[in-house]
DNA sequence: TTTTTAAACGAAATCGTTTTCGAAATATTC
DNA sequence: GAATATTTCGAAAACGATTTCGTTTAAAAA
């Protein structure tokens, strides 16, 4: 019933805890004979070491904790993909928390995961999160933590991200090379910081090309996630510009709402209309017309952020220096039907 | 830099170690001025008690551990939503595993969980298991574990999940209803129980209504998440079947595809075929036009299953003798235009 | 004043490992 | 055969908490 201990091996083998665990771990201060005997009884009886045990007395858990907005999200979820696949890799464990976009939760998150001694922290902030002192109390306390995505440009601590404002220059760039004129954005709210890059990367594409920015071709979707905002500001735009030519948008399903909206209304994509989105949602090459977007390398943003984060806890261990990184990964266009 | 324990704090304040837990514990055999100061010493150190060492005491860990196929998934990302809130609410924390639909890689992942001593598993099958060995294992030893969606009926736990026959004979009969008399079904593959129990729903809805099973209206797609399955075979239908009046899906994803399929050809939906797809991702309500599906109840899925597995959790410590449990989720019908 | 009771504290064992250091047993050298 | 070197093993401390049980001190009852 109970789990078997080491002391049960020793019993059984009538030798000591001390040589079963040096056997079990290849000491070479216990004969052959044993180390065989050993492991043969510790398969016989299932052994599985205590993890909790083992980390008590090593003081490592093999534990990275992870906090994100939500889960349930395309991009997130691709990202916890690629954090689990890295750290299993690696011989660590993952547990995942939410913050729910709420400030007073991702404190309460990042608290739970000291109590539980992760060995590191992954985080993508909140929307509400304009301070840093629960986050500068990790790092106080030299627990690794590296920020992705959603960073706070003044914490001190390694970070890995996209140039939201290049990517976005890059995609309003090409629709401008490709002869649209009256381009409109479909941004997203005001104050998360990759929806102001992606704002400014449009501005800049704009005026780079000669092209004077219109500020009543700006449209604000309060949620980057909600399709409805696509919709209702794509009959707002048509009712209040005749000529617009094309959009870009903070989110590929700020997107969908616009398609809706001109599949119900007749209006031809990309011929009366070009859309180019943003984060290349797995439904943009599925519905017609196939959506352009730019690639966001969600799983591999994981991965180098878990292998970032590794690295930071080994180092730790073996007391080298800490030099913090900042990784921006690259962007790329999916150009498909809709530009 | 190291983490105030409470030796620290019995130090600070020229008491025993003893004393500091009993006082912060709330025992009533330490006086009212010593549990202050204590506390107040607690706050100042900023100590956090050290999970590790209390596991190891208590035997227990505060953690679950979850298996499933993917993370990457509509359907998935929910139920793990809804356990990560489930567990929180009691104080779990919850460790996240993939078996990327191995059975090796579920054994492997099984073992890391034994090991980490998490205090229960919940677990979703890979397609490719159809032994139990592994999973009776666990049982034996007496760990809480109850799975949910994919399960294994012949294996002696709590279970929880939806009733796939009963659901698709209510989608296809809703079909039949509103006067579709040739109804095709994209299928999933050939083993899993899911797909298999979509299938039989399916028939029984046809037999029941005195429609004639035709074996060569249902095409077998091997991958229920990809599209060009629900192309493919779109193209394949309308070339072998002149009048098929409706379709229903194993999956939203390869309705996804036949709605393609019919935007190129011209096919109208639903006047020329009706499509019924099934788990209700968040792109059937935005495509066009939408399309109705089989709600699955994924969030509540996970909340119910946590739920489950805590509380036999707290049986085992109370010995209250096991009872398992089979939780079939009601599921219900989006009915939108594509029917 | 003596005895009883209650209140407040602490020593020590425990959870299951790991690892240091010393001791015993065996083998080697002279 | 004595001295030395080499294997092989185990006692004990440590990781940081919890909890049992005993001890001390003070208060209440006799």
């Amino acid at each position: 019933m109970k789990p078997i201990t080491l002391k049960d091996i020793a019993h059984e083998l009538n030798i000591s805890v001390t040589t079963v665990s040096k056997a079990l771990k290849g000491y070479s201060d216990v004969s052959r004979v044993t180390k065989k005997a050993v492991k043969k009884m510790a398969k016989k009886l299932n052994y599985t070491p205590n993890s909790v045990a083992v980390n008590l007395r090593t003081q490592e858990t093999k534990t990275i904790g992870v906090i994100i907005p939500a889960i349930v999200h395309h991009f997130f979820s691709n990202v916890i993909d690629g954090i689990i696949k890295e750290a299993k890799k690696q011989g660590y464990l993952v547990i995942t928390l939410q913050s729910n976009e709420k400030l007073e939760f991702e404190k309460k998150q990042l608290k739970l995961l000291q109590q539980h001694r992760v060995d590191g922290i992954l985080i993508s902030l909140s929307n509400e999160t304009y301070q840093f002192d629960h986050i500068n109390a990790i790092l106080q306390k030299n627990i690794p933590l590296v920020m992705f995505d959603k960073i706070g440009k003044l914490v001190n601590c390694s970070k890995i991200l996209i140039d939201d404002k290049q990517a976005a220059y890059e995609a309003v760039s090409y629709l401008i090379d490709k002869g649209y004129k009256k381009i409109a954005h479909f941004r997203g709210a005001l104050k998360p910081q990759n929806s102001i890059d992606r704002f400014l990367g449009y501005k800049k594409a704009l005026q780079d090309n000669g092209i004077e920015y219109d500020q009543s071709l700006v449209y604000i979707c309060d949620n980057n996630d909600d399709f409805n905002n696509g919709y209702k500001y794509a009959k707002k735009m048509f009712e209040q510009h005749k000529n617009v030519d094309a959009v870009f948008t903070v989110t590929d399903v700020v997107a969908y709402g616009i398609l809706k909206y001109c599949n119900e209304n007749n209006i031809k994509i990309p011929d009366d209309i070009a859309i180019f989105g943003f984060s290349n949602w797995f439904m943009s090459s599925i519905v017609t017309p196939k959506i352009s977007s730019v690639i966001q390398p969600s799983f591999e943003m994981g991965k180098k952020a878990t292998k970032l984060l590794i690295k930071e806890i080994k180092n730790k261990k073996s007391k080298t220096p800490v030099t913090f990184k900042k990784v921006v990964l690259p962007t790329s266009l999916a150009i498909r039907e809709s530009t």
